[in-house]
DNA sequence: ATCCCGAGGG
DNA sequence: CCCTCTGGAT
């Protein structure tokens, strides 16, 4: 199956596949993905709109307390560190950026607490440029589908999609496979009834090889 | 017990 | 490469 066929039939069945962080604009939005470290959507979303109603951009955010951010953060886990990376964050955009969220790549990653992930996210979402993010679900679905190998790491991974995938389609390639591996293809108990890929799919071999720890 | 849209530091 | 940070959901 081309990856192009693997696309079309996620799009059939993820047609609404899109960011579900809650933001309204790109100061936001990045804080929302720094928070989303190790921690579902979900999770972030019950915290964000009172985080975000108590500092609402870059300015208010650089001038918080790091103790009265962690109170608004306290139930997504590693709070401390996302406290300090956000509160960092606010104060980097302020003196380097005007206050403003930049779109390359080396700026964004110059930021406290933007990986590149965070910063393929951003650019993707925001700014509508072509990146993928390989995130959790990205680097286990694509392992699945046999797009990367299964000791591939994440780098490797993104390298491979980009090749595999036309330029086009990545920004939606990146949010069909969250999608597809946050709803039906998670990480524990997959829905494989009815999955179009079961002929050629790689889980066994993946659990396999994590168990000899890669 | 394992996983969740990771990043920074050693 | 490795480890740590962390609470909530399943």
């Amino acid at each position: 199956m081309t990856t192009d066929e693997i696309l079309d039939l996620l799009e059939e069945r993820f047609p609404n596949a899109e960011c579900e962080l809650y933001h309204q604009n790109a100061f936001q939005l990045i804080v929302a993905v720094v928070l989303s470290a190790q921690t579902t959507d979900q999770s972030v979303n019950r915290v964000t709109p009172a985080l975000f109603e108590r500092y609402p951009d870059a300015g208010t955010m650089a001038m918080a307390d790091v103790k009265a951010v962690e109170g608004y953060i306290k139930t997504i886990g590693l709070y401390h560190n996302k406290s300090r990376m956000i509160i960092g964050l606010a104060q980097s955009l302020m003196e380097h950026f005007q206050g403003e969220v930049p779109s390359s790549m080396k700026d964004l990653t110059s930021l406290s607490g933007v990986g590149r992930k965070t910063a393929n996210v951003v650019r993707s979402v925001w700014f509508d440029i072509p990146a993928l993010a390989v995130d959790t679900h990205v680097e286990r679905i694509s392992k699945r589908l046999g797009l990367a190998k299964v000791q591939d790491s994440v780098e490797t991974v993104e390298t491979k999609l980009k090749r595999k995938i036309k330029r086009e389609r990545w920004n939606r390639a990146h949010h069909l496979f969250i999608f597809f591996g946050r709803y039906m293809c998670t990480a524990r108990n997959p829905q494989c009834e009815g999955c179009p890929f079961v002929s050629f799919c790689k889980k066994d071999k993946l659990e396999a090889y994590r168990k000899t720890k890669g």
